[in-house]
Order: structure tokens, then C-alpha cells, then sequence
DNA sequence: TCCAGTAAGTTCCTTTTTCGAACGCATTCA
DNA sequence: TGAATGCGTTCGAAAAAGGAACTTACTGGA
């Protein structure tokens, strides 16, 4: 397994990868959840090089997670946004912030909370088949091939 | 922002990303919720090479997602199980299976599906609230600072 | 006894990625 | 005219990952 043919594979798992798995991948994601779109913002608050933020952008919009579009003209400058298949990646970061919240070590004092938006309440993410309405847990799910 | 601070950031992202966030690290994992234990297996399995796999399972342990544990002296062998911080990543895991499974092209033949341990029924997870029961959705979500 | 095999790494060298800072270009604003 | 804005690109240095061989400590068979 290569990194740079995990789309191909079979494992969902390494496809998933192949499109955020790359470092800082997921928090440029985060950003335009956030409401960030432009070059200098997102490198702003990433601290990240703008060389790699390129490359990163440019990735997101081919694999059509991020669609980049015209906001002006002379001289043409253009803003990035999330597109469905982008906008479907929210459930990842959302477990990822449950988790982080929950097991490692808070800094003192900025945390920062899941809250619903209309009501402030703090949220507790929770993962459960859409049928059923059972919770997933690592016992009760396994993978199958379909050949 | 530095990729080797991430773990002192306020945001969770940053945070979980510093446990997850590296090239291989969410493979690993995945393995591990396969039942894979030993150096060996993950190493055929994945392709990558022993040295960067030995980084990645040591890190692993520092931070108390898997667990090293003695299974036979004289030599002595160690495998590496999923802690209870480690288990909880499981959403995470999950959640990129299905938007894998739903966005990016499928191999044939050999796709793989997430099905109930029980019934053999393909399972769709979706995340809601624990309280209200209410979906999460990007727009129904906002993070919050605590100061 | 000798040789092959197993398990879990480590070492060494090459290639790829990332970092950090500076530069480029087109336009607007003072 | 000169500075500021927005969005990149370029370049040399540093860090990470890739690839193959080597080590250590046993077991089991010829």
C-alpha cells in the first residue's frame, strides 16, 4: 500500500485517506466550517505555508471537496467553498472534536464546545444506524466484502 | 500553528489530529479494529515500512490509544491492543468509512461495507444528538469558547 | 549440531514533503 | 508615488518517509 494510490484501494478506510489524510488536510476543512474562504485567512490562522496551503487547496478542489469560485473581477480573486461531498465530511469532524474533548488533556483557559446553535446547549455526538436507531459500537459493526 | 504543538492547541481539531493526524497513524488503527496485534501483521498488511510503523505504534502507546502488552517470555513478545481511549475512536473511523462509501469512486469488485455483527445488514450510521435525539449538521452546530 | 524460520525491531542511505522567508503581479487606496 | 491587499510561486534547508539489509533471541527440524 502506497500513499499516493490509497484511492484506488479497496478499504474505505484508505480511500477516506487518500482525500484528508494528508497533514493539515482536515484543519483547512475545519476553517471552511468555520466560515473561512480566502487564501490569506485560512493562512493566517493556520500559521501553515502558504506553498502547502496551495497544494492542499488545489487537492481539495480536484477530489471536488472544495469548489473554487470567482468573487471578483480585476483582478480576479476567488474564494473557496465546500461542496456537498465536503460538506458530507462534517460527522468526521465532529467525532474527532467528541473524542479530543473527551480524552486529551484540555488547555486551561480556552476550551471549546460543541453547542447547538439555536439553543446554546452543549451537545453530545452520538453515533447510531439510521434504521434501527441502535447505537454503532466497535461490537456490534464488522466490514464486509462485496465481491 | 507547528505540526509538533498541535497537542496544546484549544482547538480539538488541532488536538485530535495530533494523536490521528499522521501519514498511517488512522490505518493502524483501523487494523487494530480488525483484530490485527502484532508488528509483523501490520506490517504485511499496511506496506509501510518497519521503521515508520515502530514510530507510529510507540506514539500510539505515549498517548495511551494502544496498549503494549506481554503475550509470551523467553523471547519476549508484545501486542498492541486498543485502550478504552483508543476504542472511542471508533465514530471517527466510522464516519469516514460511510462518506468514503458514499463519495469517493468504489474499486471493483472488491468494495467493503459496514454490516451488523448480528443481522448481516448494512448498517448506516448517522450522528444525532444523545439528548434530543435531533441530527447534527453543520448548520444546526457552532463551537463555543469557555474562558 | 547446524540451518531455517519467527517475531520485533534497528540501522543506513535515498527520496519526498514540509518549512521559512522572500519574491511577483495586478489592482486599489491615500 | 508609495503602501496595502490578495493570491499565489520560488528557493534552499530541514524533517519525514521509503527501501533494504541487519540484529537479537529463541524454536523446531534434519
Amino acid at each position: 500500500m502506497k500513499w499516493n494510490e490509497l484511492k484506488d484501494e479497496a478499504c474505505p478506510v484508505a480511500r477516506g485517506l487518500s482525500v484528508v489524510g494528508d497533514r493539515w488536510t482536515l484543519l483547512v476543512l475545519r476553517d471552511c466550517f468555520q466560515g473561512i474562504r480566502r487564501f490569506d485567512d485560512f493562512q493566517t490562522r493556520l500559521g501553515i505555508t502558504r506553498h502547502v496551503l496551495a497544494d492542499r487547496l488545489k487537492k481539495l478542489q480536484d477530489c471536488g471537496v472544495l469548489e473554487r469560485k470567482l468573487y471578483q473581477e480585476r483582478p480576479p480573486r476567488h474564494e473557496y467553498l465546500l461542496t456537498e461531498k465536503g460538506l458530507a465530511l462534517h460527522p468526521v469532524l465532529v467525532s474527532l472534536v467528541h473524542w479530543a474533548n473527551e480524552w486529551t488533556p484540555q488547555p486551561r483557559p480556552g476550551g471549546m464546545r460543541l453547542v447547538s446553535r439555536t439553543t446554546g446547549e452543549p451537545v453530545e455526538p452520538l453515533l447510531i444506524d439510521r434504521q434501527s436507531g441502535e447505537p454503532l459500537t466497535p461490537r456490534s459493526l464488522r466490514t464486509r466484502r462485496l465481491d
